[in-house]
DNA sequence: GCCGCGGCGGCAACGGGTTGCCATGTATTG
DNA sequence: CAATACATGGCAACCCGTTGCCGCCGCGGC
């Protein structure tokens, strides 16, 4: 029982280990920061002080010195989208080895709502992960002056960045449907402020021109279930036998709003999304998509990051690449042969539009 | 153009702003902290001033003194279940009205990781939500005891809490399945440290004793696809016809678990989730489940949160409860009458273990 | 015996705001 | 016109650690 008496509710500070210990407050901070510059008895006595009174150091009464808080935050589009949460996982790996905390912050696809967390948030952490950011290049070089930043699913000129292969899984999901049979790939499109749909979009475009395969874009659509399944609906009016969706979520959409409306995927439609999220596996069909290493996305941008933090010059010469590759499911097939037809032959001259057309 | 020379890459403080604004320090803090306290034409002066210098306050130094820091930490069990999405979203609505901006910390369904990261975090924000935390009692009324704390699906004294209407949940589950003419419920289990876990036993032994039906617990398993692709091995052995599981997850996972064993759902087995997550809908057959209003939750307790740090008292005395409702889908139906028999018709002597033996 | 050096601990300034208290100056009231 | 009240702004202490610098002490070398 310490004789010294601590009033309840109120934190212990070096002051009181200080006293306590009979040191001076300097010593005590030095104990903890620099165990090596104060001798080791003395060290362990104000050690043991401490844990008897239940001393932490105040980390915002630190960081206002040292301006380091050994937190990090990981700023993500939609935590409704089930590939941050492999990312989360991956950044928090690598931050907690590195003793950092790591703050997650939620843009709710918003531009807007993104700019302000950022602002908020910035000067409280040592550095940032920005994942599949929604913000301007110029708001994030700004962020990226303040601040060490690492970009994740984005290519930016002047900041570190880490994304995937993108051109290479279109082109692999190219040659795929390629070999089914398929000439014609609808690219349905995501958010117009996401950089990986640009990406794909260009990439479908060149994949198509070496393969023969011609390609168009219909979009954007949100990149969610709901998104899915209204491009299902215009799919209709503009029918395709193969597709390309920006993501899974919205692949999974399509699938259902196209068997909703009596087409049959992959007999009718090949799908492909992009993502590999769980749900992938368990829709039906199973959903061939192009899988992105996300535990690897997110401990390799942290460690990114942290070393920047640790004062090493941030790598902006070329954004690192992350390697993908096509998983084949059940919603990918051989083209539904349509002999002397341009349109498939699922299409009806009226599209029925609405839900539940279910054929006899 | 500032006459005054700021030196690039050091922030701006209040000292910078006052001489600029040739007033002192202690005017342009009010001029921002306490705005009535200044005449509105200095604080204006003041106010574009600080605009033109770039000023933003340091929220650490502010916290220094204050001890207020305009954060909340939500501590949730397992980013990678999407239940806790939704909660999020309630949880950062209601926060971004008050001014409050939300760090989220996944636990990883580590009581371990969890209260590291808590005693990490605790002092740099002005109070916690944890959503099904997986701490002891003792270890959350420490942490109650130190900052405002509600407590998300789990009752405690002493602590305010939020809980869903599970008790309730779990009868309609019952009579549901009751009705169908289910006489036998296998209650699949989750992680011991999860408190609905305990509830949804408890309320089904107590639906069961009122309904005449019997009921019997198997597990625990993990909350995840896989775990209940492994439950749905156990199911295997001990045969049931109707299972509710611990949550939508594992429903899912004994779902995909019996099918490639040839088990047929809601032919041979009814199965109820908890949850209600988006990928009930999309699994094949529809799961039916309980589902709960998650966001909801996450509004609700943050709003109990920030009436406290606003200095209401903590309202310990019962938990706010929240209704929940059954949403019936395919993969519950009738009884596959069985006739003179004990055991389900689809058990064969020797159950075939691992993966894949679907009937001819 | 004197000097230099290394180890150790204290002093005091600092980081960037916040706030209690006081000194003005002005408006209100009797 | 004196007395009082209020609006406004400055001073200085404080929040809690961190760190540059200095002084003290003991030891070894010349």
């Amino acid at each position: 029982m310490p004789d010294h008496i601590r009033p309840p509710g109120q934190r212990v500070t070096i002051y009181d280990v200080a006293h306590e210990a009979d040191v001076s407050p300097s010593t005590v901070s030095r104990a903890f920061s620099r165990p090596s510059r104060v001798n080791s008895e003395t060290a362990e006595r104000i050690r043991r002080v401490a844990e008897r009174l239940g001393y932490r150091t105040n980390p915002l009464a630190r960081a206002l010195t040292t301006s380091r808080t050994q937190m990090i935050a990981l700023v993500i589009a939609d935590i409704t989208n089930p590939v941050y949460a492999e990312i989360v996982r991956g950044a928090q790996e690598v931050a907690a080895e590195g003793e950092y905390t790591t703050v997650l912050i939620d843009a709710q696809e918003s531009d807007r709502l993104e700019r302000a967390a950022v602002e908020r948030t910035m000067s409280t952490v040592d550095g940032i992960v920005l994942a599949s950011s929604r913000m301007s290049d110029s708001a994030i070089r700004m962020v990226a002056k303040q601040r060490p930043v690492v970009v994740l699913n984005r290519a930016l000129a002047d900041v570190p960045c880490v994304v995937t292969d993108d051109p290479r899984g279109v082109r692999r999901a190219a040659e795929h449907l390629g070999e089914l049979g398929h000439d014609h790939i609808t690219y349905v499109a995501g958010p117009q402020a996401s950089w990986p749909n640009g990406v794909r979009w260009r990439s479908l475009l060149e994949a198509g021109m070496e393969l023969e395969i011609k390609v168009r874009q219909i979009g954007p659509f949100s990149p969610t279930l709901a998104g899915g399944e209204r491009a299902a609906q215009e799919l209709c009016a503009r029918p395709a036998t193969a597709v390309l969706a920006f993501n899974d979520q919205m692949a999974i959409g399509i699938i259902r709003g196209l068997s909703r409306m009596g087409v049959n995927v992959p007999g009718d439609v090949s799908v492909v999304g992009f993502d590999n999220i769980l749900a992938a596996d368990i829709v039906t069909p199973g959903l061939t998509t192009v899988a992105a290493p996300l535990y690897a996305e997110g401990s390799a941008a942290t460690r990114h990051l942290l070393t920047m933090i640790e004062g090493a010059p941030g790598h902006t010469g070329r954004p690192m690449v992350l390697p993908v590759r096509l998983v084949v499911r059940d919603s990918t097939a051989v083209r539904n042969p349509s002999p002397g037809r341009a349109r498939p032959a699922w299409v009806r001259q009226r599209p029925v539009p609405g839900p539940a057309a279910h054929l006899p």
